[in-house]
DNA sequence: AAACTGTTTTTTCCCGATAAAAGACATTAA
DNA sequence: TTAATGTCTTTTATCGGGAAAAAACAGTTT
């Protein structure tokens, strides 16, 4: 068993999804392209179908038989990465406490006990050290550096730096651009999702990742933009992790945002200078709040 | 063969230079220390040193018995470890021409071609996709971004950023911190290049990268201190590439420099910014004349 | 009893192998 | 003659295994 077949398995699943929708399948290269697999795929998936009486498959003709029934889909944990799989293991660790800054983490430990390959951990310690979390002693094993106050205060630090620098290349973007139509798509999400508030204020997180990437878009420097995963991936965990007053935190948020895009609009650098960096400090504060603080070490 | 023993000839070639200093050797413990091994690397290098006839060794006496000779020395080039040998080849690839951006990169070929398993290969541009060169497609291969004139630009720009905050921070430092005994040897290294410049300037790349490191450590921030890790990067390379003029370009930015330090020895920050804008500034200009302008692309 | 040496266990590093997935080529239908 | 399908090849993702190196443990020496 090498390697599994979690992709197959999530295309399936949303290739089900768009049985609902229509009476016949499209063409083998144009599925593929719809659900981001290659064509390989798509016929494995199109012969599973056929197998289960759910189409009738002969060359192009490919006719939806019957609605898919949910014991169709596939069980959601088997369509998961193993890098999804491994990080989520590796920051509930993190996060369930008991990880104090300086412990050691141990490859073949953590392998054994997600249940996977050593290989497959040494990936995602690799990819994972960007975030600034863990570090490496040459040729020996990796040491946690801890999800602390300090780090807190230097990723928001950059972000601050990053996200003004970007919010004021956004406003010296020519009115053509098609920017300006996404923020106005987005500044209406805001305003609905501010409607419904009482209902749906946890759609907020995926909605202020969206709205924050845009801006640092318009800064066209890939640093600036591939950083934005860092805080993406703190502010994921932070939302999982700190559910306190979430719907007020959120209100607010979205009222910070509202007014950020206004200013946006206006085009006057001073505005925006002032919304994003009340928001900017809002939104660490929150972080900042969610942080257990440790005890004062002994000494230096 | 599943891993080559170049921690041990590395440290086996070091500790023949000890050799000369001294009589007999230290502990184990201590020896481990100095060369940044474990203790059962350096059993293994006292193993080797008795077998060859270099010292005389009984528990805790390790006497020397003779001096090295140049056939005691292990080849460098089995020194090197894996990660620098499949970087030193991807670099010469990537400079040496005909990689175009957009070209895919295929871990397979890479792996044949440098004579190492493909799992190298691929923990080499994990590690690498951070230095923002490649860029990795879900599930499929990885692509060429290429060393052009808008990744220079991009570099540079976060590069003054970070510099000019780093050095704003160095002026904070309390007087009695450790940093300014720093930078007065700096400067005083400085002074000696300058005035045997004739001869040594092919010194300068690393003292460039003291002094820089020096800095940015100031701003106690580590996603800060990690950037320069990519400029140090592109610089290493862009010194072996570029030797157009590199005395002439060494001495103007040796003055620079030491402009640069006295600013921050005055705490002046008005100075400060001064320098370092000027000094940045012609290091981007160096960096960027050094970019093959690759032909204007056809069609977007 | 502190610090060393001798020995054993554990972990890291790296390869080769294999199934999944992508991609390329050949063939056929509209 | 274009765009699909059918078939074959290559590449990626992942595992298990084994040597190098680190780390832990036990026994000695000063």
């Amino acid at each position: 068993m090498s390697k599994s077949n979690n992709v197959y398995k999530d295309a399936y699943n949303r290739c089900l999804r768009l049985l609902d929708e229509t009476r016949s399948l499209p063409s083998e290269p144009e599925l593929g392209a719809l659900l981001g697999v290659s064509r390989t795929t798509v016929r494995s998936i199109l012969a599973r179908m056929e197998e289960t009486g759910l189409i009738a498959w002969n060359k192009r003709a490919k006719t939806v038989l019957r609605d898919p029934r949910s014991d169709d889909f596939f069980p959601e944990e088997e369509t998961d990465t193993l890098a999804e799989i491994i990080e989520r293991s590796f920051m509930r660790r993190l996060l369930a406490g008991g990880a104090e800054a300086g412990m050691q983490i141990n490859e073949l430990e953590l392998a054994r006990e997600i249940g996977v390959g050593t290989t497959s951990v040494r990936e995602f310690l690799i990819r994972f050290s960007r975030f600034g979390l863990i570090e490496k002693r040459r040729n020996s094993h990796w040491v946690l550096k801890g999800f602390t106050r300090a780090f807190a205060l230097e990723l928001t630090e950059i972000r601050e730096m990053f996200e003004l620098r970007s919010a004021a290349a956004f406003t010296a973007l020519p009115q053509d651009s098609p920017v300006w139509g996404d923020l106005d798509r987005l500044e209406e999400e805001h305003r609905l999702l501010r409607r419904e508030i009482a209902t749906r204020f946890n759609e907020f997180s995926e909605l202020d990742e969206r709205f924050h990437r845009l801006i640092h878009r318009a800064s066209h420097n890939r640093f600036i933009v591939d950083f934005y995963d860092v805080i993406a991936m703190i502010f994921h965990y932070h939302y999982q992790w700190n559910k306190a007053q979430e719907r007020e935190r959120n209100e607010v948020a979205i009222g910070e945002h509202l007014t950020y895009i206004e200013a946006l609009k206006s085009r006057d650098l001073g505005k925006v200078d002032a919304a994003c960096r009340k928001h900017l400090k809002s939104a660490r504060q929150t972080l900042l709040t969610s942080i257990p603080e440790s005890r004062p070490s002994q000494k230096s």
